[in-house]
DNA sequence: AAGAGTATGTCAGGATACTGACATGGGTCA
DNA sequence: TGACCCATGTCAGTATCCTGACATACTCTT
């Protein structure tokens, strides 16, 4: 009857391996007092120091409104900077401080534990195959 | 500095996949006047009739308290049955309608496209290796 | 047989993210 | 230059999902 298949279909295969992986991080995340919105918005500016608003908001997968007000406690607690006004534009850059540098410095070290745990069925080249897959599963999507 | 390295993480690229996915089912289901853990909800009920609120829950990756107000608002709109008393223990039996099931039926064909497009530029056999790699990750984080 | 432990359905309250809307700044094209 | 279009930052209101809690029913162990 052209159904969906639940147990062969990939789609409902990645649900399940990025539900993993949500919970996975959730827990290990919870006792450093941070969610994981908050430890990609640190990553983030790790890798790609100087980024607006909206850009995080994309890179974190949430909406430019939610990283504002996430960025606004990070703010306040001292582990990102954003100058007062506007060097061009309305697009304001963000920094990571000393601090944030520190709380992020923990988390990644965890973050990566759990993603090696996940990694830890595969070869070397089992997982370069699996980056290659999902990048194509995102192309297509994205097209 | 030992960092996530987010173009070659793993976990980053399920994220990716895994939200282009949602939004491309979104952007589908939304016409029809459905959600996403709507459409999963009867899906599921198709392919294992009887499943109980908990094990919608679970196959559905949310709360029992989330299936419990979803469920209530589609026995409400006939989609699905469950009994007034349980046949047994506490746990009730709900069952997709006829109604239920027309609704399933065009939904159905919608997702499956969105799913033919993300494989789209897969031979059968590297479809199967995902499915074997998915699989694997799940195994590993569950342990 | 009885108690502890576990799973279920359901209610209430709180946290989180999203949609809608607005003003502002830049880029493009006629 | 000016009009149009698009992106950004931000405010407010809403929706959605989750955490906490409780009563009930089954299972397993002693």
């Amino acid at each position: 009857m052209g159904q969906v298949e639940l147990d062969t279909s990939v789609g409902y295969l990645l649900k399940m391996a990025s539900s993993a992986l949500h919970n996975a991080m959730e827990a290990v995340l919870r006792p450093l007092g941070m969610t994981i919105t908050h430890y990609s918005c640190l990553e983030l500016l790790s890798q790609r120091p100087g980024l607006s608003n909206s850009e995080l908001a994309r890179g974190t997968f949430v909406t430019r409104q939610s990283m504002n007000v996430l960025l606004q406690a990070l703010e306040r607690d001292g582990l990102v900077t954003r100058p007062e006004r506007a060097p061009s534009g309305r697009v304001l850059p963000t920094t990571l401080t000393e601090a944030g540098r520190r709380q992020l410095a923990s988390a990644s070290s965890a973050v990566r534990a759990v993603e090696e745990t996940m990694l830890s069925g595969m070869s070397p080249d089992e997982q370069n195959q699996m980056r290659r897959l999902l990048r194509s599963c995102v192309d297509e999507l994205i097209r």
